[in-house]
DNA sequence: TGTGACACTTAGGATCACGCTA
DNA sequence: TAGCGTGATCCTAAGTGTCACA
């Protein structure tokens, strides 16, 4: 990153455009725009649907007209569009960085001392420093009301003497202590553009070699057993592994792999194997289905062995050491060779993922750290010192030529910074939201053909959440789109429909060939802008021919420093889920109800976001179980009921203290399963609503966790309830410092 | 100004591990 | 204690957005 570009970042952290004036307002417009969001979206219930095949039969023809409009788009008519080459990525130009002298490993440590003193802040040691509470009270009070100005105006720590003294932090780690937490939000960042200082890690971890098939497992050529060349045995196995798999019932999962196997064949083995109808992979398949059964069923101590030394590779390959921490990897292992998985209708499904060499391996890490060292009898493709990024090991893959990456885990400081400034974007989009509004709408009677459309795409994706649509290479990928590439295709429009003026019906593939399928009604002046566009296209045209995201994020640019389409997702997620929390959660619920509550508001940003799953394959049973639960606590229930009402009758008569005892017994029996009752209906709703939402993603990616954590906190529900251990850990940043009265 | 390369986030499905129940 | 169901974790595809360069 350059200095002016560190420069960029650090104004758009400290959030320099006033928008503090809306703020009241903001809150009541957000609010209906929510209601009006709802409202909408209540027709988004019909999941994954054939309208993919419709795509399909459209293709061919479309395809000419598309072309043209495209060059249209771009060039006007004088055609000097050029298509895109193959896709394929070029191997990417070696970048040595020149020691600049911030480098050192942790080995060095001591004989760096006296520097790290000097610019103490950029090599923090690993214990953390103990605060007094009121200093922790006043810290978090400033994180939660700007953490930009905090950023701008903090300077570097003065140590205090122990601290100098003592690099562990002031104590010493008692025998068996559990190692405390890196608290990096309480440090200072860097500033200069670089991503770390220091980097030292062992490398990737390599999947096993291939291992022959033993002799009676054979493979069937048009009925007769046929010995397979090692590489070709390989590249069948893969196809064997999947034959319970929906894929390999799909023509172009069966195409290419028929092509990409071949290529790996003998030349005697391409002439016999011609047809891959004839071939017959169920003997391999029985197999590896055998072998996957055997491992469940291993014993106590074999399933220990494994778990061991499944531990011993985390503990040796899953972390690495940057800036004096010890980090966890996200992905430390290679992507084992396989068939390609694309989702939707992918024209490259079935292709070949070649197994990825060590020669195919890029290793970025400090020059002075101890390099990871490749398999013996093998070199790494290049070692790098570019702590630009944050990547630690990346190679090109074959399918599309793309770049893979290993990074660290979400937990990792560099992840949690990331992650803590796009909230903090987010929330200076609220502050300015009501003028982009207002905006847009004045736009929309721009005498630009070119505003109009922006400013519309951008009412979509502000109130239905679109995602911003990037052109994508035709024929590389399925055919999918956003809000920018939206074709004519892909709305309708109504001028009255089930009693609404002015509807829009969306019918499009999304993100993974998600289908998102959404009625709403607009305003009239978008509709009749909506209509404008529409005129004298066809139906595989761009709706929004003087617009791509390019353009709209450089609007967006000029409205808030740091604004692009994303950050509309992000905040109107967390907006939403905490307008949501405060209209659902009751002081009367109990910790259950409360919980549903919870779900519930976390469900109502899922389907704004449009993020669905499969319905689980056991769903219908898991019901039927949990009913089955119901019903009998509903018995028990009645029964238990009843013996309270006779140990009454009996009280009244015997007036004893045992006869008393034995009432209060029976009383508490009934609340005890009336409680149980409760838990186990509760259950059954959050799990029927759930059916077909993902409630992990928006969880994961668009909630400011410091909404969640202040909503535990203000309801005293712990937050083990809403996040499990790897999401607490992801989110330790916002636990240790979002007070209940947090407001994103 | 368009384009490709690159870096990074977001996403759903597959697989694993663990706890509950019969 | 085996079998099952479920939540957690892993895996990797598929997006977004930025930058350099022609």
């Amino acid at each position: 990153m350059s200095g002016d570009h560190a420069h960029k970042r650090h104004q758009m952290e400290s959030g320099s455009v006033d928008c503090n004036s809306h703020k009241h307002k903001d809150k009541y417009k957000d609010k209906e725009h929510q209601r009006e969001r709802d409202n909408s979206k209540n027709g988004n219930s019909e999941h994954r649907s054939s309208s993919e095949k419709k795509h399909r039969e459209k293709e061919k023809e479309q395809l000419k007209h598309k072309e043209k409009r495209k060059e249209e788009k771009f060039h006007g008519s004088d055609g000097k569009y050029r298509d895109k080459e193959n896709g394929f990525a070029s191997p990417p130009s070696i970048k040595v960085e020149e020691d600049n002298g911030y480098y050192h490993s942790i080995k060095h440590e001591k004989s760096l001392k006296r520097e790290r003193d000097e610019d103490e802040y950029k090599h923090k040691p690993k214990k953390v420093k103990v605060e007094n509470e009121n200093k922790v009270k006043k810290r978090r009070q400033e994180d939660d009301s700007d953490y930009e100005e905090r950023e701008e105006t903090r300077k570097p720590k003065k140590r205090t003497k122990e601290e100098k003294k003592d690099t562990t932090g002031g104590r010493k780690k008692a025998k068996n202590e559990p190692e405390e937490k890196w608290k990096w939000w309480e440090e200072e960042r860097h500033t200069d553009g670089s991503k770390w200082k220091f980097l030292e890690h062992k490398g990737p971890v390599f999947p096993p070699p291939y291992e022959p098939l033993p002799g009676h497992i054979r493979f069937y050529y048009d009925g007769k057993a046929m010995k397979l060349s090692p590489g070709a045995e390989e590249v069948a196995t893969f196809y064997a592994k999947m034959l319970d798999h929906e894929y390999t019932t799909k023509d172009i999962f069966r195409k290419n792999f028929f092509k990409d196997w071949r290529k790996e064949m003998t030349s005697e083995e391409k002439s016999k194997i011609t047809e891959l109808k004839k071939c017959d992979f169920t003997e391999m398949h029985e197999y590896f289905k055998a072998q996957s059964e055997a491992r469940k069923q291993m014993s106590k101590e074999e399933k220990r062995k494994t778990k061991e030394e499944n531990e011993r590779i985390l503990q040796e390959y899953g972390f690495c050491v940057m800036d004096n921490h010890r980090e966890r990897i996200g992905n430390f292992r290679i992507e084992p060779p396989g068939l390609f998985r694309g989702r939707g209708d992918h024209p490259k499904m079935g292709k070949l993922k070649r197994r990825i060499r060590p020669e195919d391996i890029i290793i970025n890490c400090s020059k002075d750290s101890a390099h990871p060292r490749p398999p013996p009898g093998t070199r790494w493709k290049e070692v790098r010192h570019d702590n630009k990024v944050t990547w630690l090991v990346s190679w090109t893959e074959n399918i599309q030529g793309s770049i893979k990456y290993i990074m660290l885990n979400p937990s990792s400081r560099i992840k949690g910074e990331k992650d803590w400034q796009k909230y903090e974007t987010a929330r200076r989009l609220k502050k300015c939201v009501e003028r982009i509004r207002a905006q847009y709408r004045e736009d929309w009677r721009s005498k630009e053909m070119r505003i109009r459309q922006r400013a519309v795409a951008l009412y979509f994706i502000d109130k239905l959440a679109l995602r911003a649509g990037n052109e994508k290479d035709e024929g590389e990928t399925a055919d999918t789109v956003g809000c920018c590439s939206l074709r004519v295709e892909h709305i309708r429009l109504y001028p009255q429909l089930e009693r609404q003026d002015f509807v829009v019906e969306f019918d499009f593939l999304g993100k993974d060939s998600i289908r998102y399928y959404n009625k709403i009604p607009v305003e009239k002046r978008v509709f009749k802008n909506l209509q404008l566009f529409l005129e004298n296209k066809q139906s595989e045209d761009d709706l929004f021919d003087r617009l791509n995201t390019s353009i709209l994020n450089k609007h967006l640019q000029e409205l808030m420093d740091g604004l692009t389409a994303k950050v509309f997702r992000t905040y109107n997620a967390s907006i939403t889920l905490q307008q949501q929390l405060k209209e659902l959660t009751s002081p009367d619920e109990n910790i259950p109800e409360k919980i549903l509550s919870y779900n519930r508001a976390n469900r109502a940003v899922a389907l704004l976001c449009n993020h669905q799953r499969a319905p689980p394959k056991t769903f219908e049973k898991s019901m039927q179980n949990l009913q089955i639960k119901i019903d009998e606590k509903k018995k028990q229930l009645s029964a238990a009921k009843k013996e309270h009402k006779a140990a009454k009758a009996d009280a009244r008569t015997l007036r004893d203290e045992k006869s008393k005892k034995a009432v209060e017994m029976k009383k508490k029996a009934v609340e005890r399963i009336s409680e149980q009752l409760m838990k186990l209906e509760v259950q059954a709703t959050d799990r029927e609503e759930n059916k077909q939402i993902a409630l992990g993603t928006s969880k994961l990616n668009y909630l400011d966790p410091r909404i969640s954590v202040a909503w535990c906190k203000k309801w005293t529900v712990s937050i083990e309830k809403i996040y499990n251990k790897t999401q607490r850990e992801k989110f330790a940043w916002a636990i240790d410092m979002a007070d209940d009265d947090f407001e994103f």
